[in-house]
DNA sequence: ACAATTACCTATTGACATAGTAGGTAAAAG
DNA sequence: CTTTTACCTACTATGTCAATAGGTAATTGT
């Protein structure tokens, strides 16, 4: 499951990009407007500016700005900085991983293609496409 | 990530169907196999006969058989078992889930796509898929 | 200078899941 | 009636998740 870091990381992106009006935006509204405790989001979006997603700016008129535009943003990236890996397991998340039975096990061909599938849905994706995504395809799908 | 619960219980699945000539088989040479502790392995079979992926006998001759022949198993519905879900959002995990920003949400037609992606994935995925294989795929990927 | 506003920092917490371990009881066969 | 096996209840250590609490530092408007 993703969790919330990684939900909720979109969630900031997607606030910041549609109220895009050039000025830093304070935390304040974002977690008002998504209805996310600030205390929480803080703690997300420092890692976000940290790993180059966001830029921050204390004081008055601070806040936080996209560093790029939403299409250079891939969902992947996102997601995989705060959710630390996309990998379905272990062996294939850390490239050092040491398991016994790789030349025997009868999985890990799965896993692999599994791992690559997710890797290309969330990579190919970009912000840009969520930011004018309607909720059609969810909604419809339960109707 | 994939639990030890649902990849345990596909190398159980693989270890029985490798080994089967008619009779039970005791998890003491599973686990032997497996290289993973019996007593852990006991919690994993017992929810695999509750959920019917397995039968189990008690007494001298007794362990535990498959209860349908591997082409007849996805890989999904044995990993759903064990895992609860696989869907990678709570709203999309539970039916009743209720979220009050759903008509709003700018990443649920993704997630619900993802979610069947995933779907697709596994349940086109058979038991007899994975016996057959070999580690090609994942090693050639390293390579 | 100073008050207000904002990001940024360290520490702590409660609840829950994961990955087991320990020690027993029931069932079946030879 | 002993051996072998599944099955059962209980416990535990570790870690992650999802926050909360209470500060300090930086920046701007007055």
């Amino acid at each position: 499951m993703i969790s919330t870091r990684g939900r909720y990381a979109l969630r900031v992106m997607l606030d910041i990009a549609e109220h895009d009006d050039g000025n830093f935006i304070p935390l304040k509204d974002i977690a008002a407007r998504q209805d996310i405790s600030k205390k929480y989001l803080e703690i997300i979006v420092k890692d976000m500016v940290t790993g180059g997603l966001l830029n921050g700016a204390s004081g008055k008129g601070g806040g936080y700005k996209l560093t790029r535009t939403p299409d250079e943003y891939s969902i992947g990236e996102i997601l995989e900085l705060m959710e630390g890996t996309l990998s379905p397991v272990a062996c294939l998340a850390d490239k050092d991983y040491y398991c016994a039975r790789r030349d025997i096990c009868k999985t890990v061909a799965m896993w692999t293609e599994y791992d690559k599938m997710i890797h290309d849905f969330f990579y190919n994706r970009k912000l840009s496409d969520l930011l004018n995504a309607s909720t059609e395809g969810g909604l419809n799908w339960y109707i």
